[in-house]
DNA sequence: AGACTATTCAAACGATCGTTTGTTTGAGCT
DNA sequence: AGCTCAAACAAACGATCGTTTGAATAGTCT
């Protein structure tokens, strides 16, 4: 049983990290084995194919990843006050600093969002569509003024660079570590305030 | 000789598509010579190899277009008045909607992005290092009060929706179109201003 | 103990990968 | 006419791909 949970565990954490470092395509079964110590049938064995082994290291990781977000949303919403806009970013943003139980997510978002539409689309639909939706409803009841359809947009940008940021860590020329992404989340927040709330 | 052009071309045409639609590593030589419609060795003749046509995609796409951001950024620079912030943001993006010059680069570099590091940095570092230096350069010559390292970080979210509106063309939920990605391209501006120009 | 189930393993399956080979083609030149 | 050489071609190279097989192993229950 432990062997099980095991090797499962090690078959898991090689794809994700070779997934991050090459890409999907580029990253074979034989590597993923390799760099888990296992044997290459196991991966078939565990997880039925390449692909299920893809879904199964994205969706471990955003599960409950996006759980916490909507958790600091509801508590948000719940309470005496109306939420600031910085709180509501904040509810969507903080996730990715909370070392234990978002330590690769944001590395594991970034990627995503860089492969094929082919591979990325199915799994972003299925884990962000919810959240995405939520988040955009809480910004509408701040910004009552501005449309449904410029707020799509600035809902947009904003995910843009919230994924560059999370994909490169630093600006180019800076190199990027743990330090630089809490940094780096705090001048994103700043910077994405000043787009979402324009007149 | 025509003969000669004709097969380059349409070597890099197929490529260029297929790079875009399913990534570097997922796309095969055979697929690329059986979209262009040519012999197989062909490609490895008139390019070395997968990775020196990967190149070649890239460069022909990007090179004449940054080189129109810079002569934009020159022109404005030789102007009587000083240019504004929104003068140098478009600038920097309105090459992409130049439809003769470009009508391909949004995809190619929204594409190069999102490749693995190893296969995208080289390239990025080649080609966009001078015209991002020029262009921090040119914001901070309108923001003196703003640290370099501030002005960075601005940059680097500025990029960030750029490129998310180049991959995407337009937020989810909504279908993409040419008409979408010149409209993006004004919310982008007066997102990205309001981010760009704060105390 | 013996039967049963879950897991690991070495080995191989056919398919496809990037690249190279040796030959053939055809236009330009003397 | 004969010569030259870039270009196109069919065919194959060895390597690696995702996946499957069937036997060996270990753990659990009666």
């Amino acid at each position: 049983m432990t062997a099980t949970t095991d090797t499962r565990e090690k078959i898991l954490a090689a794809a994700e990290q070779l997934f991050i470092e090459r890409g999907y395509a580029a990253t074979s079964m034989r590597a993923i084995a390799d760099r888990a110590g296992v044997n290459l049938a196991a991966t078939n064995y565990h997880f039925g194919s390449k692909h299920g082994l893809l879904t199964e290291v994205f969706h471990r990781r955003v599960e409950p990843f996006n759980q916490l977000r909507l958790k600091n949303l509801d508590a948000l919403e719940a309470g005496s006050s109306a939420p600031t806009a910085r709180d509501i970013l904040e509810a969507f943003c903080s996730p990715f600093l909370q070392g234990d139980i978002a330590s690769k997510a944001p590395q594991i978002v970034g990627w995503i969002y860089s492969e094929p539409n082919s591979v990325a689309r199915p799994l972003l639909e299925r884990e962000f569509s919810v959240v995405a939706s939520r988040f955009q409803q809480a910004f509408a009841a701040i910004y009552p003024d501005v449309s449904a359809q410029e707020l799509r947009w600035r809902f947009h940008f904003l995910v843009g660079s919230l994924l560059h940021l999370l994909r490169l860590q630093a600006p180019l020329g800076d190199k990027p570590s743990n330090a630089s992404l809490k940094s780096g989340m705090q001048h994103l927040i700043d910077y994405s305030l000043a787009g979402l709330a324009r007149p």
